[in-house]
DNA sequence: CATGAATGAGCTTTCATTCAT
DNA sequence: AATGAATGAAAGCTCATTCAT
């Protein structure tokens, strides 16, 4: 039962139908709002169709989250490189940017379904950790002996080109996207820089 | 019969439990999985008693919002004093997060319905616009001429405040929240810097 | 949530209207057979009615065998009294057709049941259990030294019983179930005598 | 296209994998929670396959529920013999518990099918009838003038063994085995022994 | 005001059966 | 003969909402 089986390539296609039709229908109504029907009816499949891949509701978007995930957690663990720090970060906010840019509309549901489903949460507190982490890390030298937390700067960096990409960039222009990644390595970097003077 | 007529003092009694109870519930099970019927047995009324206040499921959810929303566009509005820059954000930020430690429940929940419900996507688009635009403001004439868009900036300091308060402090230490206030004043103000000194 | 909270009157009638309705479901169409539908248009209530008072199906056929098992096992402690042996017989022969006669139509839902769900067939066996044990400690005394064992002689005669009341005498006549009594308890006390006279 | 088609030596193999498994399968889960998953499964075959021997579910229980009946009857037509009464029982007995023991789990499911499928029920009413009018016509004779019905006479000794046979009989060791057709053999003449002396 | 029994629309899920390959 | 993907009718069950008391 679901999708772990062996398929055919007749199978293979009908189950990325489903998840396709899932994605489309989870962004335009929400999950909560979004039912099996409307995702069958997407996938020009039948109800029983369904289930002969996903054992329910949740199952589907978790396959979803599942590919959505590996994208972050991949792009969390790139290794940051540049001429010089801001280079680095254009870098680096570039793909980050633009796997938001893609799995936008996942990443919606995903924050959605966390609020009642644990196991999202759960899926979700990981990759955001994940995320924290790397950058703390990155950050301990260089807020060493400030009186700053790392951890709250990571938390905060974070926060600000994960806010950027969910509200903002989703719905910008081309040219306001190509500059965003500028203008959030320069507000990082500058905001680094100060933490980095600072003196307790 | 929902919840604008007038009340006597017992009325009034009952509806702030039906409120306080939904706010309870909807932050243990998230919005989608909270039934009314869990609502009314946190408040220790009868179903039909619920209906005598409110007229749904959603309006419960609808009075908590107003509530949040009232106090985070009082902060938004209020003016940024201090007798520099990053004393102001200080000042600002110190109240921002506590009404969101304060509101944090209500805040993910509101999150979680605008998903699906159009009516609690638009409040929370208002709100954040209302947050975008004021900070928008304030940024313009420091990022005049610098190639840098200050709504992008806006977004993302926005973000960055929204990113750590409802991500790292509800879960903080005493400690790490009164010195979080200082490290977010100083990220922000680093970060304008840049932005301000940047040419295109 | 099913049937142990309090119930007012009315839900108690309600309830006792479900019951009897289920009852009369199962006997004319089986258990397998038999759907909630059925069941709800029977007792002319809703579909949601039913699970207010039962958590599914399974819980009403429950209610109802636990009612049939008590009144058997009351039968079958019941002290046995007579004059002689086929007087006792006769006196507890009439007992136990009475009871099978009320219950008839509850108890082959009952043997349905056992077959697909392992609750029924527990309680099933735990009642047969019931009987062929106290036959058996009964018959004991006389068939000690036969070289016959009481619990093969117990199954039989307990058989013996099940099989008349269930197979012929909900169809017969008046007359017959009168006679029927003398017929099971001759037969009963024929086959003890033979056993008690039997040397090994 | 069901079972009754010509057959190449493949097809007669499939076909009975597919009943052996129907067997096992139903005698696990019983008739009514078993799947035609479960016995193609069990078949190691596909879906389909079952199709193209069986009509249905229902038809693979008849074609075991056919091959029990015909043993069945078969020991109910067959000649009561041997030197006296007690040993002609003990020769038949010995014969229907044989079938019992092999046909046991055919017999549950039919049983189980009877109640909720009508057809089942017929074809079980009239092996029960052939061998309680079997039983009924060999008393007639020495009930005469007792007062007794013979008819209740045979259903309540057709129960007895049935009782005995599918109670005890099946969990039984070899030992009770052996002695229980000589107790079953005593029960009987001993019951029927006071019948014939019995005077209205 | 408050109660809680009753409602029924709606959604999920199952599974016997079909049929193109 | 065999396969297994696809079907869709049927149930089961939930829960927001109503309303008689």
């Amino acid at each position: 039962m679901a999708s772990t089986a062996q398929r055919s390539a007749r199978g293979r296609a009908t189950e990325h139908r489903l998840v396709a039709a899932a994605r489309a229908v989870f962004a335009e109504y929400g999950y909560a709002a979004a039912r099996v029907e409307d995702v069958v009816r997407e996938a020009g499949v039948s109800h029983g169709t369904f289930y002969t891949y996903f054992e329910n509701k949740p199952a589907v978007l978790r396959a979803l989250v599942e590919d959505s995930a590996e994208r972050l957690l991949a792009v969390a663990a790139a290794p940051w490189e540049g001429s010089d720090l801001e280079d680095a970060l254009r870098d680096v906010l570039g793909s980050i940017l633009e796997v938001f840019a893609d799995e936008d509309d996942v990443i919606r549901v995903w924050l959605e379904a966390a609020a009642s489903e644990p196991g999202f949460a759960t899926s979700l507190r990981e990759v955001r950790a994940n995320f924290a982490a790397r950058v703390a890390d990155d950050l301990a030298p260089a807020v060493e002996g400030s009186g700053h937390d790392p951890r709250v700067a990571a938390a905060a960096l974070v926060g600000m080109v994960e806010g950027y990409a969910t509200e903002r960039y989703p719905g910008a222009t081309v040219t306001e996207r190509e500059e965003a990644v500028a203008t959030l390595a320069a507000l990082w970097a500058g905001a680094l820089q100060r933490l980095s003077h600072a003196r307790a």
